[in-house]
DNA sequence: AGCACGCCGACT
DNA sequence: GTCGGCGTGCTC
């Protein structure tokens, strides 16, 4: 007996402004679970949605044109529905960020999810059953070989184990956090039987080493499937077979970047967030989620625990896990202490560059101290965080720099091929053998970026010799010399290999890696951010020299003479005083305080709107203009109530890749009025494109808790 | 977001 | 005479 079809809603890849429906109306002869995958056809072409609801018979009064109904193509209902907890984290970012759902629950889902056929499908999900067949008894013997811990970690994880969380473990560089994030993990899988962990980590590079050290630990125990990773670095078929066996519930680990956040986990029990405040966790495109966020709502949804780490917690972080008794909403797990012998954090000393001449780069107490480490057979590793030879090349005669013709930033001059690179556009060009501007023959850099600098130390080692009487071998690390798959793990080979004397780079190597024989770390020049116009510079240079001074000295039996050096013109800085006392708590409550005084995050909390144009006024143009149109908004001065609306301004760079791009501020001290606000308006700003002083915008967003303003 | 439909410049 | 530029408009 064919029953009447049933009325249901799908959610699809349609942006929020389409003035499209949150979700469509579709026919289908059976019921379908909410959650359900489907392909439905959608004008001319045929795309993949997700049932978000089995609509009411109701809802067929309301819908614009009921004869215009479509029917489903067809369900792939081979595949357990998406849960509530994860639809209910889609509704949420959407929400949050300004965003469709159908864009934010589509770009969650893996890419060959939307163009594989039915038959296609069902062939993967049966190989991939067979692959994860248990593991064999004699295996499952093998227990997770425990490595002992320390004191501070039995603690951590005792406290853990007993309590709710969301935690914050704020453990010293060399604490040992990953075993503590180990542990924790094990517990878990060992008590409770159906048991899923997700693991994030703020960059691809930092996730073949963690996933090496998880699956030493679980696949003997846990199946070879146990392990799992997600991260933009895998081809779209290894994404889909990770997707699908987090999905199904055979993988128990998933370790990826950000995206991992979205991951469809049926028993999802814990989220731990590795460098919790690595800027890397917030997106840059599309809904611009914050990860690390996004981990703390979902752990409140799936009642699963959260464990943040890091040794330089953001300052928001920081400010939930202050007591309870003050208003705290995470609990804060310490571990102060480097786990080894005699390991204890490395010396911090301030080379007061006042005192050098004007043109010095390397300070003589410096290079001594460098020279003293090749004598030893040790490493030494310097840190400028600017790529290339010369930010600017400049005419000695007349005005001409090497300004980029699309950007209104200067193009950096690259010595190795003798290029004029743009970091923003990508522009590049052959340095000209004369000035552009007026002929002269003579330009010359000004500034210095790592390749200058790895020249300029290899003048100042050239007659100095190692231990074996062979020349000084000096390495560069940075996104050119690694630009090459696989380059950086070679790179980093030659390193541990001890092949390397001096390794230059930028910040790119004071991330994750162990460098065992590194006893010096020097910072060249990193005064930049302590008078930036951005008020989280400060925050980022902290945690970027306390991470630096990681890499020095892990390794016990050379650590107590390791060194992490600063040269600077600021040596009685405040940030500085903390950085040699690697007191956090004391950084971190200065700068809460002035962030308060300020009214600044996580005091107040903010969102951008970008837009971009072909000129600056008219990018501009239309921000005021919708800016000014918010006043007639319905209910405008309840939502305006605590509001600020900030001029529109250009950007930094204003200009990339000839695009003019200019953004505004919104300030609220409450995060629900600022919610209100921004959602009522969102219709207003779409109003704006189709008026005159929106006619010249190509594209605009909106960035909830941005971190660059 | 895609993809159609539609109206104006340089080429087989 | 066409091929093709990308400006508006629609998709349950």
């Amino acid at each position: 007996m064919p029953s009447l079809p049933t009325l249901i809603s799908v959610v699809l890849h349609t942006p929020m402004h389409s003035q499209m429906a949150p979700a469509l109306h579709y026919l289908s002869n059976r019921a379908l679970a909410a959650g359900t995958l489907v392909r439905v056809p959608l004008g001319s072409r045929e795309v993949l949605g997700v049932v978000w609801d089995t609509a009411p018979e109701t809802a067929y009064e309301s819908l614009p044109d009921p004869q215009k109904l479509r029917s489903i193509t067809t369900a792939l209902d081979q595949l357990p529905p998406l849960s509530s907890a994860w639809r209910a984290l889609i509704r949420f970012t959407a929400n949050y960020y300004q965003r469709s759902v159908g864009e934010v629950a589509l770009a969650a889902l893996p890419l060959q999810l939307r163009d594989l056929s039915e038959m296609q499908l069902a062939k993967k999900i049966i190989k991939l059953d067979k692959n994860t067949a248990s593991p064999s008894p004699v295996e499952a013997k093998h227990a997770m070989h425990s490595v002992a811990l320390s004191a501070e970690q039995i603690s951590v994880s005792a406290e853990f184990n007993a309590n709710a969380g969301p935690f914050l473990l704020f453990g010293a560089t060399g604490s040992g956090k990953t075993e503590v994030f180990m542990r924790c993990t094990a517990d878990l899988l060992q008590h409770t039987p159906q048991a899923q962990v997700m693991v994030m980590v703020p960059e691809i590079n930092l996730t073949p080493q963690l996933e090496a050290r998880f699956k030493e630990r679980f696949c003997a125990r846990y199946g070879a499937q146990a392990v799992v990773s997600l991260h933009s670095g895998m081809s779209p078929a290894q994404r889909l077979n990770s997707w699908l066996s987090a999905h199904s519930g055979t993988a128990r680990i998933v370790l990826g970047t950000r995206m991992a956040v979205f991951a469809s986990m049926p028993h999802l029990q814990l989220i731990i967030v590795d460098e919790e405040h690595d800027p890397s966790y917030k997106s840059h495109e599309g809904a611009r989620y914050s990860a690390r966020d996004l981990a703390i709502y979902r752990g409140r949804l799936e009642g699963a625990k959260v464990l943040l780490g890091s040794a330089t917690p953001s300052l928001e972080s920081w400010q939930h896990s202050r007591p309870a008794s003050e208003g705290g909403r995470y609990q804060r797990l310490c571990m102060p202490s480097r786990v080894g012998a005699n390991a204890v954090l490395p010396n911090v000393r301030r080379v007061d560059m006042n005192h050098q001449a004007k043109s010095c780069i390397i300070s003589a107490p410096l290079l001594d101290a460098i020279k003293t480490r090749i004598a030893r057979g040790e490493q030494s590793l310097i840190f400028l965080n600017r790529r290339g030879y010369a930010p600017v090349l400049q005419c000695t005669d007349c005005d001409w720099k090497s300004e980029c013709p699309n950007c209104s930033a200067y193009r950096v001059f690259h010595k190795i091929d003798r290029s004029l690179r743009c970091h923003h556009c990508g522009f590049n060009e052959r340095v000209p053998r004369t000035c552009p501007a007026c002929g002269n023959h003579d330009i010359a850099p000004i500034g210095r970026g790592t390749e200058r600098l790895e020249e300029h130390l290899t003048e100042l080692l050239v007659n100095f010799k190692r231990p074996d009487e062979q020349a000084v071998r000096i390495a560069r690390i940075d996104a050119d010399s690694t630009r090459l798959k696989g380059s950086l793990e070679s790179q980093l080979a030659q390193v541990h290999a001890g092949d390397i004397d001096v390794l230059v780079g930028t910040q790119m190597i004071a991330k994750g890696h162990d460098f065992r024989r590194i006893t010096l770390v020097a910072a060249i020049n990193p005064d930049g951010a302590l008078f930036s116009s951005d008020f989280r510079a400060p925050e980022r240079l902290f945690c970027l020299l306390m991470q630096a001074a990681g890499r020095a000295g892990r390794d016990a039996s050379i650590t107590s003479s390791s060194e992490m050096w600063v040269q600077t013109m600021h040596p009685t800085h405040p940030l500085y005083e903390a950085l040699k006392r690697h007191d956090y708590p004391a950084f971190a409550a200065s700068q809460l305080q002035e962030r308060q005084q300020a009214g600044m995050p996580p005091f107040s909390f903010q969102a951008l709107v970008r837009a971009d144009a072909r000129s600056q006024e008219l990018a501009q143009a239309f921000l005021s203009a919708a800016s000014a149109a918010a006043v007639h908004m319905p209910d405008a001065p309840e939502l305006l109530a605590h509001i600020s609306l900030f001029p529109p301004v250009p950007l930094t760079i204003a200009r990339v890749a000839n695009v003019e791009r200019a953004q505004m501020l919104i300030e609220s001290p409450s995060r629900a009025a600022l919610q209100r606000f921004l959602t009522a308006w969102q219709s207003v700003l779409h109003a704006t494109r189709s008026q005159p002083e929106g006619k010249g915008v190509m594209r605009w967003a909106v960035d909830v808790d941005p971190l660059l303003i």
